[in-house]
DNA sequence: AACTATTTATAAGA
DNA sequence: TTCTTATAAATAGTT
């Protein structure tokens, strides 16, 4: 089209100024052709056109942002775009919850609350040796911070400190109901809190659930964020 | 344009087969004014269009490839359009990282070989009861799976089975030194391997490493195919 | 899927 | 750049 005898040759404009107009007054031509597309026809339309020397002009069909338009792309035309950035993260991640799942299963195992029927004889005799030599360990453990605490006086006050540890073991090991109803709610301080909730509610902390809630862990700060960037790729009405 | 007198005026065609044939025109008009674009001025153009129907027509200027053109887009608008996405799954991984991180603890915890000074005695006692139940579930669960695999004979053979019973005990109960020293390496069928390791080594599984491995996890599969994939976003010529 | 009257886009000129 | 306008190109309505 134009005002010359003859059909236009679609080649590569050498002249600077020339291609510039062009380039010019074609974007707005296809720009326009975009945005009637898209009224006419109720066609979604993405558009994104770098000139030569790299500015960039885009459009996007409105009730759409660029990474919509991009995500519901890769959705129908099942290809990905970004997948390879995230391959090895996704894996990373799948191994993890892995990981937790295994973890969590063992120690199910180990208070009893899973499926000990997979194991033989013997393993079960083994596991039940290994949880004895735990139970020889926290015993040891406690007897010694008992006596931290409470250190052996001199030979001939002996029979306080025996006195008083005994009055702890009954104390300590009888005064919660197995099924800790009305347990109390104490603040442990720094120790790890699935021990914690092990040791208050008598059973691991989260294994009876599939997942692990850790509330206390810092919430994702990108969950707003992301809502907001929507609209950073929306439509850039250039044309007029 | 078009035989009619008058502008045309750009409205959702009501018609379907109109739309239809309308769309099919003008997508053509339009991907053909993208390459002369591209031609004409070296201008570099992605293109697409979903129909009304959901069918894509794609068109990415030669010499690149939608992923390449939309990394460019990126670059070049200082915009991120996966960013979000990427930031959630780091997310998600430090957080699975964190609860195996728990569980590992837990479990050291548990075994006797991590750090219990951290409990109180109250605390030490409570899980001193926890490890008590285990072991009884446990025992429970030995004592049962011995009986189902060696039934209890009529009332004037029980005197076999408490023989077999006791001397299963003796084995499997002192035959493994408790640190394993020279322990066998038998097969354990189908049971969860942290389990078994636990079971045979006398420790638990992987908490001794910072870093789980499991070597059978299913490899993804999308590896290879994600690859081949890229070509899939390269210029479709669909103009003539 | 073709045809063609007409509108629309735009090349060249100012 | 923008406007003007002659002309090519696109396409709406029709077959």
């Amino acid at each position: 089209m134009g005002r010359r005898s003859g059909k236009l040759v679609i080649k590569y404009i050498e002249n600077s100024t020339n291609r510039k107009v062009t380039y010019s007054k074609r974007k707005k031509g296809i720009l326009k052709k975009a945005r009637e597309l898209n009224i006419l026809c109720n066609a979604q339309v993405c558009l994104i056109m770098f000139s030569k020397s790299g500015k960039n002009t885009e459009y996007v069909s409105p009730s759409t942002t660029m990474k919509d338009f991009l995500d519901r792309y890769q959705r129908e035309t099942n290809t990905s775009l970004w997948e390879a950035q995230y391959e090895a993260l996704q894996e990373e991640l799948r191994a993890q919850q892995e990981i937790g799942r295994r973890l969590k299963k063992e120690i199910r195992q180990r208070t009893g609350q899973d499926d000990l029927s997979e194991f033989s004889i013997e393993e079960l005799g083994r596991f039940e040796k290994n949880l004895e030599e735990s139970l020889e360990i926290v015993r040891d453990r406690k007897a010694k911070k008992v006596e931290s605490c409470y250190p052996v006086p001199a030979d001939n006050e002996g029979y306080h400190y025996l006195d008083f540890a005994q009055k702890q073991e009954q104390e300590f090991f009888y005064a919660v109901p197995s099924n800790n109803e009305g347990g109390q709610q104490a603040d442990y301080g720094s120790a790890s809190s699935s021990i914690r909730r092990l040791l208050t509610d008598g059973v691991c902390c989260d294994c009876q659930s599939s997942e692990i809630t850790f509330q206390h862990l810092p919430q994702p700060s990108y969950t707003n964020l992301h809502k907001e960037a929507g609209g950073a790729y929306s439509y850039n009405q250039t044309f007029a």
